[in-house]
RNA sequence: GUGGCCGUAGCUCAGUAGGUAGAGCAUCGGAUUGUGGCUCCGAAGGGCGCGGGUUCGAGUCCCGUCGGUCACCCCA
């Protein structure tokens, strides 16, 4: 046994792997349908590196110095002195690559995903991980509402097509920079009044970003926060006919949502629209897929004064939430072989199969014929195809179907037509 | 980073009042020297996360440490 493991907060994806995050053929399956999806809606792939400059996910993440630690991330010098940081979220690499690279002259909105890891330094629980992968999308240049709808609506086919369980989508609108300044010194009064009953995380946020007191987990503080102003009553004239646009358009799509006051999600560049699609399937970290549309972001960061919105969505959520599914891993033809010189005329014949499409193996490990079979039936072939001394003598092979055991000699002397022939059915 | 729980064969776990480790599954072989999924037989495989202490003697008690897990923080 080796001292070696994982790092903390990390696992490892392989055959036989136990935990849904840990099987390949379900990541395999995920990414499929996901782009399959992002074919359909006309989003194309944006790959950025897993690290950047710290200060391109401070600017995004929120005010404040101690943002490095306040956002767990992994952060190091390079050795020019540079402060970089692996990515926490995606969001921040795609708007500077579309900035960096003037995507602003393509065809409006540019809708962009990725498939990628990303990095947070936080301790590991159910649906939780130092390096988990986000499937997500960026659809930046416009503040159309309903490409809020076309993005609720992708996140949502994902989670359908991967088999997401219990999801509840959450929809919220935050407003724009009138509404903000009309709700927030409201919030932030009723909170002062309450002071008493918060817990200390919510008070020292009551300064920084009253908003996100509605995260908290705490019973003293969510009960006050029944009570609070909500942001709904003061939502701006442009604010209030872009919730209503969305809304329209989930109900004209049929995409059941649910309108949630209290919810604000955790990065500071939102604006207008929020949303959060949960599953019951999951434990305390229950949000499988969030995003949110974010205006100011884009000029912040030194681009066009465009609009953009976009999510991320946990793979490893999404597996977890999923039914688990039994995809075995399924083999059309393995080879028995029953002596040492039929491996060579055996592996001729795989290599035959396999150009024709037809998945082919065959034994490696030199064993008898009773292990052989056993193998083919594990690995779940359709067929057996046997080769010995009496096939090689004769030039041909036994095709058994694994399922009825029936058997059939085919002759494989002037190539493997036949046999393709015989495992095709 | 903080707290609760846990740490015995590859996996799931048992282990009685502390006496020097056991089961099921999986693996490999055989029953069946040309045939799988069922059954039977057998083999291999750990010294109980690590370190220290108490004791004649510790998976079994105590301390520390590392790791895992769940929750908080944060967030997919």
């Amino acid at each position: 046994m080796t001292d070696y493991r994982g790092p903390r907060g990390t696992y490892d994806v392989f055959p036989g792997g136990g935990e849904p995050q840990e099987r390949p053929e379900l990541w395999t399956f995920v990414e499929d349908r996901a782009r399959e999806l992002f074919g359909l809606y006309n989003y194309s792939e944006v790959s950025t590196p897993v690290f950047e400059e710290a200060r391109l996910f401070a600017r995004t993440a929120g005010e404040g110095s101690d943002i490095v630690v306040q956002k767990e991330m992994f952060t190091f010098l390079d050795k020019g002195e540079r402060e970089m940081a692996l990515r926490p979220e995606g969001t921040p690499g795609a708007v500077r690559a579309y900035i960096e690279h003037n995507l602003y002259r393509l065809a409006q909105p540019v809708k962009l995903f990725y498939i990628g890891p990303m990095f947070r330094q936080e301790r590991q629980q159910r649906g939780r991980y130092r390096q988990h992968t986000q499937i997500g999308v960026e659809a930046l240049g416009t503040s159309d509402p309903l490409v809020d709808v076309e993005v609720i609506s992708l996140l949502y086919a994902i989670h359908q097509a991967v088999g997401v369980k219990d999801e509840v989508v959450y929809v919220n609108n935050l407003g724009d920079m009138e509404t903000r300044q009309a709700y927030v010194p409201e919030l932030r009064a009723y909170l002062e009044r309450h002071r008493g009953e918060l817990d200390p995380d919510s008070v020292s946020r009551m300064d920084t970003n009253p908003l996100r007191t509605f995260d908290s987990k705490h019973e003293g503080t969510q009960a006050v926060l029944v009570e609070a102003p909500k942001i709904s009553d003061y939502l701006s004239e442009e604010a209030s006919v872009h919730l209503k646009a969305v809304r329209g358009g989930l109900e004209a799509l049929g995409i059941p949502y649910e309108i949630d006051d209290g919810l604000v999600r955790g990065l500071d560049y939102y604006t207008m629209t929020v949303f959060e699609a949960k599953s019951g399937a999951l434990g305390a970290q229950d949000t499988v897929g969030a995003g949110g549309r974010y205006n100011g972001l884009i000029s912040d960061l030194g681009g066009p004064d465009v609009g953009g919105i976009g999510f991320g969505s946990g793979v490893e959520r999404m597996l977890l939430a999923a039914a688990s599914q039994e995809a075995l891993a399924s083999l059309d033809v393995f080879f028995v072989t029953l002596a040492p010189e039929a491996r060579i005329p055996a592996m001729k014949l795989v290599g035959a199969l396999r150009e024709e499409g037809i998945s082919a193996d065959l034994d490696y490990g030199g064993r008898g014929m009773r292990a052989q079979f056993k193998q083919a039936d594990r690995t779940g072939a359709s067929y057996a195809v046997i080769l010995g001394e009496d096939e090689l003598a004769r030039g041909d092979c036994t095709v058994r179907d694994m399922a009825s055991g029936e058997e059939l000699v085919v002759p494989v002397a002037d190539g493997a037509k036949d046999l393709i022939w015989a495992v095709s059915g």
